[in-house]
DNA sequence: ACCTGAACACCGTTCAAGT
DNA sequence: ACCTGAACACCGTTCAAGT
């Protein structure tokens, strides 16, 4: 006499997704997620631990998601081009996925570390071939931390001051593409 | 026969800054700030409008620190020293400040924007005087995304596939020093 | 094995009543 | 003018009882 499932962990992580999206995080209840799946809220937690778990699934979702756009847009081979292709893959990412973006870097549930890890690889490829195996986590991480900074300010509003964003982001593009090289830091 | 004020709109946002740093923004409860005041929860909404109001004049207080820390920093008129200085006092401002630091650039709450021109006011200075003002504004919001995205994965444990932080760090203030030139977008 | 209603503790917020 | 207790709607979570 089993009761048949009626939802399961990834139609509940999807609803989720979908709920930070276009509700933001706080819209994120547990009650929103259970109308979505067609179940009551009791019985998510057969699914997930709890609502901090859903969020951290919700996070690696887009990290895996994300993880795959950058492994698309690498591929021409010339580290310049590769470079900026995965800085505009990014960003692009970034504009689909506004609301839920900030999941991918706030500290409070933060997407699982292996998850995070596969995001990286293609910018530590791109950035090995560009600076040199021995520099390529420090200018990964340079790289990174400009692009996710300008993204995240860009999402905030924090350029408001004046409209040309897209002029200050094709300057750090260039910069970046034209400074990660050995030479550059010494 | 006025009721006399038991508390202030400033020892509200102390009181919840402080609550904020040590619980993290889930412990900034209006009991937990009434508390700390010594008032009933009620008697906050005579000060603030509601939680969400209050947590956008912590992160207005946020902001007027980090300003004055920043305007501190930029004082030897040499722009690539002044640049490195900014650049560590604005990491030393997210390492004292660490749960809280992220409301600078969230986009929930976020600072007002008044808040964060004066916050961005010595970095417009040092980036003008090294990119040439022509070129101070992107120049300006290049090296804002980078060290705030670099902080803001450093504190988010993001870095934590090697242990060479520090390289990393150094590695991007001499690119930036270096990089923010005319020139070097061209 | 999963689902449910009922219940609990907690939270933000409102408001009438006090001084 | 500010403070308070009481009350409301809402939320996350647990659990015994159903199938």
């Amino acid at each position: 006499m089993p009761a048949p499932a009626r939802t399961s962990t990834t139609a509940v992580v999807t609803a989720g997704r979908t709920i930070v999206e276009r509700e933001g995080l706080a819209g994120l209840t547990m009650q929103a997620v259970a109308d979505a799946v067609g179940v009551r809220a009791p019985s998510l937690y057969k699914r997930v631990r709890d609502r901090a778990a859903l969020v951290r699934l919700i996070a690696d979702d887009l990290a895996a998601e994300l993880a795959d756009q950058l492994d698309l847009a690498a591929t021409t081979g010339d580290p310049v081009l590769d470079l900026r292709a995965v800085a505009s893959a990014f960003r692009a990412f970034a504009h689909a996925n506004p609301t839920a973006y900030p999941l991918l870097f706030d500290p409070r549930p933060g997407p699982s570390p292996e998850a995070l890890d596969r995001s990286s690889a293609a910018v530590l490829a791109v950035a090995a071939a560009l600076a040199g195996e021995d520099r390529a986590l420090p200018a990964a991480r340079t790289f990174v931390a400009w692009a996710t900074g300008f993204v995240s300010m860009e999402l905030a509003g924090a350029f408001q001051l004046g409209g040309e964003v897209e002029e200050a982001w094709e300057y750090g593009v260039s910069l970046m593409a034209e400074s990660l090289r050995p030479q550059a830091t010494d």
